[in-house]
DNA sequence: TGTACATCAGTGAACGCGCGTTCACTGATGTAC
DNA sequence: TGTACATCAGTGAACGCGCGTTCACTGATGTAC
């Protein structure tokens, strides 16, 4: 995961409009149409069936062509998923992000909080894209690089929170003077690189454990380990993640 | 999740002995053995492959049979999957168990740096078995209840180590003086049912946090999300979970 | 102890299904003169 | 503006594979008299 801290806004989701400007040739303009109907055809059979069961037959079937035609417009299976993988995560990013933005920018909580609700929202109305890229990994399959970036848009919106936190002067004392074991602080090293000197290790220990946090409750939540552990009639595991965020913005010290 | 405070010991592993003493017949036990055996292709096949690509015609052969032959003793594939989740989940619970039992039953924190040290252990060297419980539920497949008792042996023995320092009157005031949203509080009644009185919401909240938060960890370490975000040099990782571990103590007053 | 019958393990063929991917081909669209 | 050629989309058949599950059948093991 990488953490560019900036330019993330020029990524467009597969889903939104392609950033080269209006097709002109009709060719081109079909081309690009079809290539959305497949691609939505693949979100709509992830949605219904699951990562798993996702097969180019049945999406050609579903658009009414030859199963070999697809392969005008994806290069194979794999392939397909790569394209599904990023367009989850910067769907996920986008809603992290438009949530965030809706917050005072002075209110640190109100981000923190605005973000962690997104994600486990966005979690719950899209499970199986979910699945798809904090589930169990595909066996066969490696993430190209250009999964990197559009990964790593929420987690740099918390890290930039924690920048801002550091940089106020504000935090708590229990976490200026905190500090993390040296080979703690070594293990850090790769985060560190995209954060700069400005946190605290002892801050960035506290980051990645909520973060983890996070999604460790998102996964056990729409994975069904929350089962008869935290109640799930109307409002319920809502006010439990609510406890949660809470306690997590205590925890890197903006609450 | 069940979580039966007592009589965990009698759950026996798949692959340990059967509890019916020794088969007489020797049709009994033969068919123990090659019941054994169809077993323990499926562990090799799922330690290889991975669960998705989990096949009773390669199990049959793998052991050298027709393939119809592997249906005298597994129901289908379905079932041999949850026998396989079952015995994941006695695999996990044992090896915490024996990893705890060797601490000081004085030594709170010790038992409990012993569990959570156990489950990533037994993560990093069972990746496929951990994913079959902890990752991405199989799209139609439903586990049948007799997983809930094996499922809930890790947290069994975490939620008593939480009763004993509960009881030992010696939590930090800032626990003991902690409480949670009412909101919340109703929310953990499923887990109250089986935890008692004893505990208070905070400390109960606080324990799924960190139970939570120990599955999120492990899951993204598994999972490849720690990538280029914990260094994975040698001793980098186990020093990053032990940071995070003797944390998770702090929060829940153990340390 | 020996025989008749019932039980069970294992076989091999088959059903019916789905998949990813390739390939030679037709016909439409785009481009250069 | 009109024609010749190149590009590309889409077809349909095929390859080769694997899967879960059923079924009629053979032959061995167990049991009751």
């Amino acid at each position: 995961m990488l953490l560019p801290l900036s330019g993330c806004a020029t990524i467009s989701s597969m889903t939104t409009q392609t950033e080269k400007s209006i097709p002109r040739t009709a060719r081109e303009r079909a081309r690009a149409e079809i290539t959305r109907e497949i691609l939505d055809a693949a979100l709509r059979q992830l949605a219904t069936d699951g990562a798993p069961a996702l097969s180019l037959r049945a999406i050609a079937r579903d658009l009414g062509m030859a199963s070999s035609a697809v392969y005008r417009y994806v290069a194979s299976r794999d392939e397909l998923l790569t394209r599904l993988i990023i367009d989850a995560y910067n769907s996920l990013g986008e809603a992290a992000e438009t949530a965030e933005a809706r917050a005072d920018r002075s209110d640190l909580l109100g981000r923190w909080s605005a973000i962690c609700i997104a994600v486990r929202s966005w979690a719950i109305a899209n499970p199986n894209r979910y699945a798809l890229i904090y589930g169990s990994p595909v066996p066969g399959y490696v993430a190209p690089p250009d999964t990197v970036a559009p990964a790593s848009r929420v987690a740099v919106l918390l890290t930039r929170i924690l920048l801002e936190a550091t940089a106020s002067g504000r935090l708590p004392a229990e976490i200026t003077s905190d500090s993390v074991s040296p080979a703690a602080s070594k293990a850090l090293a790769p985060l560190r690189k995209f954060i700069g000197p400005d946190a605290s290790d002892a801050l960035i220990q506290r980051g990645v454990m909520v973060w983890t946090g996070l999604y460790g409750a998102v996964s056990f939540e729409l994975f069904g380990q929350l089962h008869d552990v935290i109640g799930d009639g109307p409002g319920e595991r809502e006010a439990w993640i609510a406890e949660c965020i809470r306690r997590w913005a205590m925890q890197v010290g903006i609450a």
